[in-house]
DNA sequence: CCTTTTATTTGTAATTTACAAGTGTTTGTT
DNA sequence: AACAAACACTTGTAAATTACAAATAAAAGG
C-alpha cells in the first residue's frame, strides 16, 4: 500500500494554502482563523462563543480575543442570550455576511475549477469519498471528536 | 448538488485538529507548523530552505526563524551546500528523525483507524479520490500552484 | 571588477496564542 | 433566601508566530 499519510498531508496543505490567500475582501483583511469563525457563524444560527470555539478546536480565551477583533471590524455582533445572560450569541453584520458569502463563493468557485478537471464519474466518487471520510473520522476515538 | 465546500471545510478542519494534538514526543513539544517542516525534511533529501518554505507556502523569513528554533531543539541541522554556499541544506538529527518518524507513525495509525471504519472497497475508493483531488488541485490556476 | 541577482538572516513591530486569574450569571443545596 | 459551586466569558500577562523592510553574504553576468 502506498503512503497514505503523504496523500493526506499534500491535500490538507493545499487547502490550507488556498484559505490563506482567499481572504481579502472589500477592504477587510481576514485571516484564515477568522474566515473559519465567520464560516461557522454563517452556517449556524446564532451560535454561542463556546459552541464555535469548540467546533474549531480553539482555546476559548484565544477565541474571545478573535471575536473582539471581528466585532471591531464590524463583521460580527455579540448579543447576550436573554434566557441565560452568561451566554453570548454570535451573528454576522450585513458586512460580515457579505464577507462570509464572498469567501464561500470564492471557495466554491475554486472547488468547481478543481472538479472541472475531472469526469462526472470521478467527481461523484470524490464527493462520496469525502463524505465517507468525514463520517469515518467522526467515529474515530484517537482524537478530535465529531465536533459537529 | 450538496454543499461541497462544507464537506471540505469539515474534512480539513478535522485534520488540522488532529495535527495540533499529535505533536508532543519524548520531551519535545512540536508545533503544527514545525511538524510540517520536519515532515518535508523527512521525505526530501537535504532540501534547501527555500524549497521547504515554498512547499509549505511560508514566508522565508518566518521559515528561517522556525528553522532556528528547530536547530536549537536539536531536531534539525543546517549545512551549507558546497557548490553554492548561499544555499543551506536541511537535514534531521537522529532525534529529529525519531520525532518525525513518531509523528508519521501516529498519523498513519490514526488513518488506519479511520479506514478501519470502512469496507475494503470504500477504502480504495477514498484513496483513489484523494489522489485524483491532489492531481486536480495541482492543475488549478486559481491559487496555490503545484508545490511539489 | 563591479553591478545584479539570489539565498538567507536580522530589526522591528504587529498579531496570535494560551495559561492563570478575574467578572458576572445561573444552578443547586440547605 | 443565602451561599457555594458551576458556568460562560473576559482580562493580565507573557511567550510564540508572523511578516515587512533592510542587511548580509555568496554567486552570476557583463
Amino acid at each position: 500500500m502506498e503512503n497514505v499519510r503523504e496523500l493526506f498531508q499534500t491535500m490538507t496543505r493545499r487547502f490550507g494554502l488556498l484559505n490563506k490567500n482567499c481572504c481579502q475582501i472589500g477592504g477587510k483583511e481576514v485571516s484564515l482563523v477568522q474566515s473559519h469563525i465567520l464560516y461557522e457563524i454563517f452556517r449556524n444560527d446564532k451560535p454561542s462563543m463556546q459552541q464555535v470555539a469548540e467546533t474549531l478546536g480553539m482555546d476559548i480565551t484565544t477565541f474571545s480575543r478573535q471575536i473582539q477583533t471581528l466585532v471591531k471590524m464590524e463583521l460580527v455582533v455579540k448579543t447576550p442570550l436573554p434566557e441565560d445572560r452568561r451566554v453570548t450569541q454570535l451573528s454576522l453584520t450585513t458586512q460580515g455576511n457579505y464577507v462570509a458569502a464572498k469567501i464561500d463563493a470564492d471557495m466554491n468557485q475554486y472547488l468547481d475549477e478543481v472538479f472541472s478537471n475531472m469526469s462526472e464519474f470521478e467527481r461523484e466518487m470524490v464527493i462520496k469519498s469525502i463524505k465517507l471520510l468525514n463520517e469515518a473520522m467522526s467515529k474515530s476515538t484517537v482524537c478530535c471528536k465529531p465536533l459537529i
